[in-house]
DNA sequence: GCTCCCATTTACATCGATGTAATCGTGTGG
DNA sequence: CCACACGATTACATCGATGTAAATGGGAGC
């Protein structure tokens, strides 16, 4: 028994298949008894639209992806939640998909990987250049999360890192820390989120009179416990450790943590340690994590609004939109709250 | 400037729109000479395939949905990546879903979501009902994660969780624990995972001659830090307190761990805690968790070939199959090791 | 030189839903 | 009583890709 057709509901409701789709897609002009004929029909026979014939008329899937590097950085399996919840409340679907945070990955979601199933792409890059940008189709609306393009090259939707960063390290400071170090950061001056948390933090540095000592800012290869751990132990051991360590996420963080409880060292008594997102395991760990909280629902809803009204509006588009989350700095066990 | 077609490639090239197809889907009988041609003018026009015009034609898109409780329970984001890499490494893409753990929403899944735009569905239910699965339409292929099915009306895989259970009981019995709180526990004889981890925690405490006692066995609104918290809390005020937490997921360990931290016990001296799962947490959490580890990689693996075969087999599909996929034991600082 | 074979290529129909434009039918105003 | 308006409904074409079956054309065999 094949799946039951438009054209079976419209037999068995003795109606056309315009009409059938008329109630679907609850058109106006429809009589009160043909639309009950038809949802009766629709019922017995268990029927239910095609999406495919659908889109391919239509030329739109209801469909959006959102690629995030890793749904293991709690972060952005936060953000992929409320991603999902804002499209499902406005009528679309979301896939979703991860990167690992390849560069060519990333390339795929901006060209919307290889099929066109989607009707739009909401990236949160990390590999990706600002060239990759540069000639892209932008028959496809892309929302970009977190920073790393081009002004002007596509939508993007991200806190102020800089101030973020700043405002982190300007609470360390003011409980007296002056050997802070960064872990996670780059000194390269790229604008990604890195680069710009970075000079955020250089700029607390720079106010209150200290130098900048480039031995403390520490690059990792991942954002996750293992590298926040192994960068905490490189950076203890230095002639002179830090008494502070700014986390660039929440993993990082807790990885260093972890570190620096197995080498004996006591949060916060000897070292400060603050994170980056406020995930739900900074709120329950041993000791709860001082963390930099994004507005996570409003990055989501802004994306997805966004999104749609460039997908609503159709091809051309206009000038890319450049619009800033909320933070708050949330100060908890692990640097004296 | 609309998105190429087929046939604008065909002009392109100066053959048929059906040779075009012939090279796409790398059909023998096509002269290296056309081959190149056509390659050529597909880079050349940027043309990707429609994925809903080869849908509507092949009855297929290509796609299976993943539908997991929730993505912020790191056991589900971690599963849900090794699914998303399997369905990858076999040509299929994998749509991830939210159920919340709602009934609705598990019984959409198993619906196909009330649009077709998915070859088969993976749940990870927790409310469904087994006669929610009853008078399923079979011509979607299904395969459950973890328990709560009816033997026989879809395919399942999970671990041997009466077995995983009974060896993390005993580990605390050799110990010398000798009462063990459950949390997350369900006494009602459910068939589901919570069921029957009860249930292989009561095996261990029967076969070493130990009563059962019942107000050590939890239930929980939710599988997360807060509530694993609060059980712990309520069950360190016993009047006889436990001596060990056996915690049915790691979220709730860690969220158990913190509670009893706060209330000046330690772990593992006064009291063991286990967990379930083996997410990354557990082994940089202060303490380390001590868990079962399921075979994610196995567990994903399974269900995306046993998915994908029904699906090649088409409609009909014979007997429903349970597989068991492996588990281990892995003690660390919170009961010990 | 003529068949026949087979590799290659193509015309056409089709998948399911929906936009367009036409048709049907009832009721209103003149 | 007719013309006309307008609500309701329908026939048909179309979206893009591909399966079917048939056409094309070059070479081998006799």
């Amino acid at each position: 028994m094949r799946r039951p057709r438009i054209k079976d509901v419209a037999e068995y409701a003795g109606v056309s298949a315009k009409t059938v789709s008329n109630v679907l897609n609850d058109y106006e002009h429809v009589s009160e008894q043909t639309r009950a004929a038809v949802r009766e029909a629709i019922d017995a026979l268990g029927y239910r639209v095609n999406i495919a014939g659908r889109q391919l008329r239509r030329g739109r899937t209801g469909m959006i992806a959102l690629a995030v590097p890793d749904l293991d950085i709690a972060y952005f399996a936060e953000l992929a939640r409320h991603v999902m919840a804002e499209t499902e409340r406005l009528g679309s679907t979301t896939l979703l998909l991860e990167t690992g945070g390849r560069r060519e990955k990333e390339l795929a979601a901006v060209r919307g990987f290889d099929t066109q199933f989607t009707d739009g792409v909401i990236l949160s890059p990390l590999a990706l250049q600002p060239r990759d940008l540069a000639g892209r189709d932008t028959r496809l609306p892309l929302v970009l999360l977190g920073e790393c393009n081009p002004p002007g090259s596509a939508d993007h939707v991200a806190i102020d890192n800089v101030t973020a960063a700043r405002e982190a390290t300007e609470h360390l400071l003011s409980r007296g820390r002056r050997r802070i170090a960064v872990i996670g950061g780059d000194l390269r001056g790229q604008r990604n989120t890195s680069g710009l948390r970075t000079i955020g933090y250089q700029e607390a540095l720079t106010a209150a009179g200290l130098s900048l000592p480039d031995d403390l800012v520490l690059a990792v290869p991942e954002f996750r416990w293992a590298d926040g751990a192994t960068a905490a132990r490189s950076l203890m051991r230095l002639p002179e450790r830090p008494d502070a360590l700014l986390c660039l996420n929440d993993h990082l963080a807790l990885g260093a943590v972890r570190a620096l409880h197995e080498d004996g060292w006591s949060v916060p008594q000897d070292v400060d340690v603050v994170g980056f997102d406020d995930i739900e395991a900074t709120r329950f760990s041993i000791p709860t994590i001082t963390t930099v909280a994004p507005d996570k629902p409003g990055i989501a809803r802004r994306a997805v609004q966004l999104l749609l009204e460039r997908i609503d509006a159709g091809v051309p588009g206009g000038p890319a939109v450049d619009e800033t989350a909320g933070h708050r700095l949330i100060v908890r066990e692990s640097s004296g709250g």
